[in-house]
This record gives structure tokens, C-alpha cells and sequence, in this order.
DNA sequence: CCTAGATGTTGACGACGTCAACACTTTTGT
DNA sequence: ACAAAAGTGTTGACGTCGTCAACATCTAGG
């Protein structure tokens, strides 16, 4: 009977493959991933995951593309209920994109650390994330016509307002924003600031 | 005979150690940096750096230390030449550090991602990283008393700032913003929209 | 039922970080 | 001057890691 798609021995590695090594990305960081100890966690052998994965970089991979599916889908509902043609909207986005960062520390910097994941191994993550990063650049455009912002390159500018949440993410994922401090308050001010610095000047 | 502070066994080891690490770094990530290639490429045996540093990630330490200090140097030389009060000085600061990280993208990976340092290990990296903040956070309040800059948070506005400037020299180093781009006009434009989300509206 | 393919296991290899034991060199105390 | 002490470098070994080849087991399809 196959109505659990069949489960061979396992009863579909590979999802818990992806999901255990995020879990434990999120527990202990990239480095805590360890083939052996994936396998201890599911109950098969060490190299049961060469089955399903060329390597442990391609799983890692893997994890990282679910990670940008992920992030997508959020920033497209954020983008559909807000219905708001003002900066609200660009502004939101960027609070969403910074709240998943934080919610999947160890993930997001998979998704965009050079670190764990060689240059070469990312054929298709590029493509991912460049079509994220369009959705980015498409909402500056049309922000632009609306003549709420400059008319500058909206890629350049859609790369300011990357970098700015961008940056203040990795910065509380590293610790070195400390814990005291007010964060979703500093996420706002970053948007606003952000989306003020690339606002037409009323004059 | 002493002048030459007296060479042992090899002629100070140690300053070797850093030189090359770094330059391991720069060339092939902080993974290609082996105890043994190391010790090969300085033509001592692999155990020869625990003489001097008590483990592969103290000498990792040591060079993001290193790292720190050079970047805290050049930006103390900027804000000295560069005497205007006006947000000129900011600007330039702003593009310095995002110069020095583009230059050293290996050591500034090192410096400021928890992934190769583990947590614990940051005792005094911590202290210098937080003394580099404040020089940043003391112009701003500078500005902010010359009535250019927006009177919020000195704190909380130099976090922003750093943002900025920190995502972009990360989202270049990763490689997530490509090559063929204007890298020195991005920058300028960085550091201009934030400013100008800072400055005080004329109104 | 039995063969082919998919899936999981075991043994082994080389590379790695690290430590203990040893060897050599320089400094220091008298 | 010389012996003890401290500093510096080497070798051998251990445990862990990623990975592969060989083998075992299970499922599907004729």
C-alpha cells in the first residue's frame, strides 16, 4: 500500500534530512552539522544521507533554498495584504525581511555567508536569490512612479535599502548589537531613516 | 648578540604566524587555513603555532584583533585630515570602513561573523569592536550638536548607520552584489541616502 | 518469484585539531 | 663557567571528520 508515498526503509529521508540539519543549524550553528551526528538523531547511519545528498555542502545547500522559498513566500503575503501604495508598504517589506532573519539566524546566514557554502556550489541559489532581490527592486520602481521616490537607478537604490537590512540583521545575528537594546524599535528607525533618505524632498 | 630582539629557533614566530594566516585568509577563506599548511608554509612542523597561540581559534582571534586595530587606525585618520563639521566627515568615515572591509573581506568576515569564532572565544574582541562603535557613535553626536543631525538616540542612530555600511561591505564580499555594478557610486549613495534620512528636514 | 533498482550499513582512508613526550636553544642564577 | 630553568620546535599518536567502495536489504514490476 502506498498511501504514505511508501516508506522504504526510512519512510522519506531527505525531508528529515532537511529538516533535522536545520534544527540543529538553529541549535548549534553550521559547524554542529555533522553527518554522523544527522544520522545518530534519525536513527540511520552516517552516510544514509549520501543517498539523498551528493555531499554534506549540497545539503547545506538545500537548506539554504528552502530558506529563500521561505523568505519569498513571506515577503510576497507582505506585499499582497498591505495593499498601501505609500512608503508603509516598502517599509513593512523591509521590517518582514529582517524579523525572518532574526527568526532563522543560522539559516539566513547560510542563505548569505560565503562562509559555509563554497562559491561554486551555488549554481541555482543565485538565480533564487536574485529573483528575491528583483521583488526588492520592483516595489522601489514602482515607488518611483508614484513619485514617492527619487528617480534614481531603482537597482542601486533597491541595493541601499538591501544593504540597510541587510546589515542590521547580521548585526543582531552576530551579537554585536547587544540584547538590551530596543531591536524592533531599531528596525523601524532603519526603515524610516532608510526610506527617508531615498524620499523626494518636499522644497 | 640581541638586535634582532633574538631569533630562536625560526626569528619570531608568532608575527609569522598572523602574517600568514592572514594571508591564507585572503587568499582561500578562513577554511583553507590548516594548523598544518600553516606550519608548511613557514617551514616549521604543524605543532609549532601552539607554542605561541593556545589554539587554531585563538590565532583566528588574533588576527580579527589585528583586523580591528588596523580599521580603528585608518578611521581615526580620516576623521583627523578630514576637519570639516559639516556631514561631510560622516560620508567619508562611512566610505572608509566600507573601503577597508572591500580590501580585507576575508579578515572583515572574520571580524565581525560569529560563524568561525565561536562565542565564547570573544572576550576582548568584544571590547575592541564596541570601542571602534563608540568612535562612530561620537561623531554623530557631534553632528547632532552642530544641528545638522535628527536629536533621536545617538546610540540607536549610529546603528543605523552601521547598517548601512556594514550590509553593503557584507553583500559585496559574499558576492550577492555583482561585479560589474559601479561598486565606488553604490557606496557614495549608501552613505548619502542615510544621511540624508538623518539630517534634519528644512521645512 | 525473481530480477533490477533504490535505499541503508559497514569498513576503510586521508585530512584535520590537538596533546604528550621528547629534543634543542637561549636565558638566568650563582 | 656551568648547571638549572625556561622557551621553542618536532614527532607520534588519538579521536573526529567527510567520503567512498563494497556489501546488505528492501521495494517494485515483469
Amino acid at each position: 500500500m502506498a498511501n504514505q508515498i511508501s516508506a522504504y526503509h526510512h519512510g522519506d529521508l531527505r525531508a528529515a534530512l532537511l529538516a533535522e540539519a536545520t534544527a540543529m543549524i538553529t541549535e548549534g550553528g553550521v559547524a554542529s552539522v555533522t553527518m554522523r551526528a544527522l544520522g545518530q538523531r534519525l536513527g540511520v547511519s552516517r552516510a544514509a544521507a549520501y543517498r539523498h545528498f551528493a555531499g554534506k555542502t549540497a545539503l547545506l545547500v538545500a537548506v539554504a533554498a528552502n530558506g529563500f522559498d521561505r523568505l519569498s513566500d513571506r515577503l510576497q503575503a507582505t506585499g499582497a495584504d498591505c495593499k498601501q501604495s505609500s512608503g508603509e508598504r516598502l517599509r513593512h517589506l523591509g521590517e518582514e525581511y529582517v524579523l525572518f532573519a532574526l527568526e532563522n539566524p543560522a539559516q539566513y546566514r547560510l542563505m548569505y555567508g560565503k562562509e559555509a557554502l563554497a562559491r561554486n556550489d551555488l549554481p541555482e541559489l543565485g538565480k533564487t536569490a536574485k529573483a528575491l532581490f528583483d521583488q526588492f527592486a520592483d516595489v522601489i520602481r514602482s515607488h518611483q512612479q508614484s513619485g514617492i521616490l527619487k528617480r534614481q537607478d531603482p537597482h542601486a537604490l533597491a541595493y541601499v535599502a538591501w544593504s540597510a537590512v541587510h546589515g542590521l540583521a547580521s548585526l543582531v545575528i552576530e551579537g554585536q548589537i547587544q540584547g538590551t537594546d530596543d531591536i524592533d524599535g531599531l528596525i523601524r528607525l532603519t526603515t524610516k531613516t532608510v526610506l527617508d533618505g531615498m524620499r523626494v524632498r518636499s522644497r
